[in-house]
DNA sequence: CTACAAGCTCAACTTAACTTGAGGTCAAGC
DNA sequence: GCTTGACCTCAAGTTAAGTTGAGCTTGTAG
C-alpha cells in the first residue's frame, strides 16, 4: 500500500486553510519545505500540514514570522519530529507566552486601576515601566515583539 | 503662576519616549490633538502623555491604531477625561483583551499538550478551530486582530 | 493526444505604522 | 540681529506579510 503521503501545494492550502502564495512565501522565509518532482512541482510531506498550523496559531498571537521561523529550526529538518521535538519547541515558546500573556493582563487591568489615577507620567507608571522599553529598532512596521 | 501646561513635540516625544514624527503621524490618524501658536507650532496639553502612553501600550499588546482610534474617541474631545471616562474605555477594552488572553493561553498551553499529539490536522485541531477563524480581511500585512 | 486546471517564477501592488529627507519657518541666546 | 536648534509640511521610502497578475510549464481526464 504506497504510501499517499505526498501532497501538492493545492492540497496542502485546501487542507490548512491558508493561501499557496503563502505556502510559497513561507517556503521563500524558510518556514517549510518542499521538494520538487520532476517536473518542478512542489510536493510535501504530512508533517507540513502541523508547521503550518504551528504558524497560523503562533501569528494569531503576535508573533513575527521571523520569531517563528526561528523557533522552527529547532526542530529537525530531516526527519519527522517527534513529541519529544515540538516539546522543546513549546517550552521556547512558553516563557514568551507567559511574559505577553502577562502583558495583556497588565494592561486590562492597568487601565480601570492606574490610568484614571494621574499616574501615567510616563516616568512612574507602572504600566508604561514595567512593560520595559521593548521593541525599539530600526525602521517600519512594528508589530507586538516578543524578544527582549 | 502661570500654568506650565503646554507641551511642545519635542517635550511630549521626549516624556512619552516615541519620536516626533510618530506623534505628527498620531495627530493625522485622529489619536492625539493640538493647537497652534500664532506661528503654526504644535502645543499640547498635559493630558497627550496620558493618551500617548495608552497608544503605546495598547500597540504592544497587538491593537491595532484603528482600534486605538475608535476606542480613545470615546474619550471627551474638550475637558481632560476624568476617572470615569477611562473607566469607559476600559471596560470597551477588557473584553477583547480577555479574547486575546485566553487565545494566548490556548497556545501556551495546546502547544504542550496538543502539538505532539497528532491531531493537529486541522480540521479537528482545538488550537486551530477554537481559535475561530478571525482576521482574513483584505489583502496586506495582518496583525493581531482583536475584532470579530 | 489534447484541453485545461493546477503549478511555476518573478515583479509589482497592498496595508499599517512609521521614518527620512528636502526645503522652508520660528524663537531663544549671545 | 543673527545664528542655531526646534518646528512645519509634504513626498517618498521601509518592513512585514502576503496577494495579484502576467507569461509559461505540467499533468491528468476524457
Amino acid at each position: 500500500m504506497a504510501p499517499v503521503t505526498e501532497l501538492t501545494v493545492g492540497q496542502v492550502a485546501m487542507r490548512s486553510g491558508v493561501a499557496v502564495s503563502a505556502l510559497h512565501f513561507y517556503e521563500a522565509r524558510g518556514l517549510i519545505r518542499s521538494h520538487r518532482t520532476s517536473g518542478n512541482q512542489r510536493r510535501y510531506g504530512r508533517d507540513v500540514l502541523r508547521r503550518v498550523a504551528i504558524i497560523r496559531v503562533a501569528q494569531e498571537v503576535g508573533i513575527s514570522l521571523a520569531e517563528i521561523a526561528a523557533a522552527l529550526h529547532s526542530l529537525p529538518e530531516g526527519r519527522t519530529p517527534t513529541r519529544e521535538d515540538w516539546n522543546l519547541l513549546s517550552t521556547t515558546w512558553r516563557d514568551q507566552l507567559d511574559q505577553k500573556i502577562s502583558q495583556l493582563k497588565k494592561l486590562r487591568d492597568g487601565l480601570t486601576d492606574c490610568i484614571g489615577c494621574g499616574c501615567m507620567s510616563i516616568d512612574k507608571c507602572p504600566l508604561r515601566n514595567k512593560g520595559d522599553r521593548l521593541a525599539r529598532q530600526g525602521a517600519g512596521a512594528r508589530r507586538l515583539m516578543v524578544e527582549s
